[in-house]
DNA sequence: ACACAGATATATCGGGCCGATACATCGGCG
DNA sequence: CGCCGATGTATCGGCCCGATATATCTGTGT
């Protein structure tokens, strides 16, 4: 069954936690981290989150490493099936894979995913990219005179920002063909 | 009582009635168009959003002006309220009106809104991007290294995204300080 | 010594919004 | 005449966010 939904924090969750195990609030810290201060994920949707991936038998509770004397926090390892959901979901290119919410995270975990999905991700994305501004660029030549011109200015932008991107998912796709380097970790 | 979350919905509705009495499919079909096709918005919530302002008395049906044996459509209108309803948003300039998602629909409807408050609103997301540049600069200097070739790329990319942004705010800002326009219907 | 701020840590609630889906009518095309 | 895509209204499940509550720990200033 392929969630229709992002599920971005369950896969990104599970992810971390190939890390070696932790809690809450340090998996929300390096994720947040890991998206940077533009993309970041809460806490309202984390602890349930977690509550979920542990009833699924995804994560299971880990003995906390004593830190003398300190109010103890709940830990999180993955488990055998977690690990396996995860490999499933990474080597997944769909769509769920490169629409808007959902690539970021994506592709904050590319180290963990084989060289060949991260390309068709990449390709994915920037075919999105590219058929909406086709689109956007077809209704500007015919009825941008018809906006005003603080919306005319907001597409403008946004055409920009596609633009931008496409360039940059180029970059990336091209250095991937040249070097398809192996998933591993990486410090 | 403040709106925690945008309803960006009900504000770009009530914003797109006061170009006169529409129906549900004709204002989602302009509201996209406003907002381009980076920035969609969903039948999901557009038809509850509108039971919703129906049930305030924000908006009214309509009677649907005859199309000759065509089927008829559910056409609303602004009441009174809606008006003043409407009027209150869109002089509202604190951190709801430039959140990453409120920014868009609300500089959509510009044209709308006072020289002032339109001068808050873009100083107020400019700022926000200025402060979150900052902090993951900061970070960037001490800790770019740790992360794997991916993920600074994606936080490069963010970082640029942000920068130009502040960028196209700026020039909207100075334009803004030299030409206060103001508010009234434009074609 | 004490207060106070801010980080650490877990958790819940309400609700906005999305994607999928269903169903029906209408126009144009071959 | 049949098919397809656009028009049109509507609902459901569910992801995710922001606000909020609570409690402990640490650092700083005085």
């Amino acid at each position: 069954m392929v969630p229709r939904r992002a599920q971005l924090l369950e896969f990104a969750v599970l992810g971390l936690l190939h890390e070696g195990p932790t809690h809450g609030y340090d998996l929300r810290r390096r994720l947040n981290e890991a998206l940077g201060p533009f993309r970041a994920l809460s806490y309202g949707t984390l602890y349930p989150a977690l509550k979920t991936l542990l009833g699924r038998g995804l994560i299971a509770e880990a003995p906390d490493p004593g830190r003398r004397g300190k109010r103890p926090r709940v830990v999180y390892e993955l488990t055998a099936a977690g690990k396996e959901h995860f490999a499933d979901l990474v080597a997944r290119a769909d769509s769920s894979a490169y629409e808007d919410d959902a690539f970021d995270v994506r592709f904050a975990f590319f180290a963990r995913t084989e060289s060949e999905v991260r390309l068709r991700i990449l390709e994915g994305r920037r075919g999105r990219l590219e058929d909406d501004l086709e689109r956007v660029r077809e209704r500007a030549v015919r009825s941008r005179e018809r906006l005003d011109s603080y919306t005319a200015a907001l597409q403008q932008h946004g055409e920009e920002r596609a633009e931008r991107e496409v360039r940059w998912l180029t970059e990336l796709i091209d250095a991937e063909r040249r070097h398809p380097t192996d998933p591993g970790p990486q410090p």
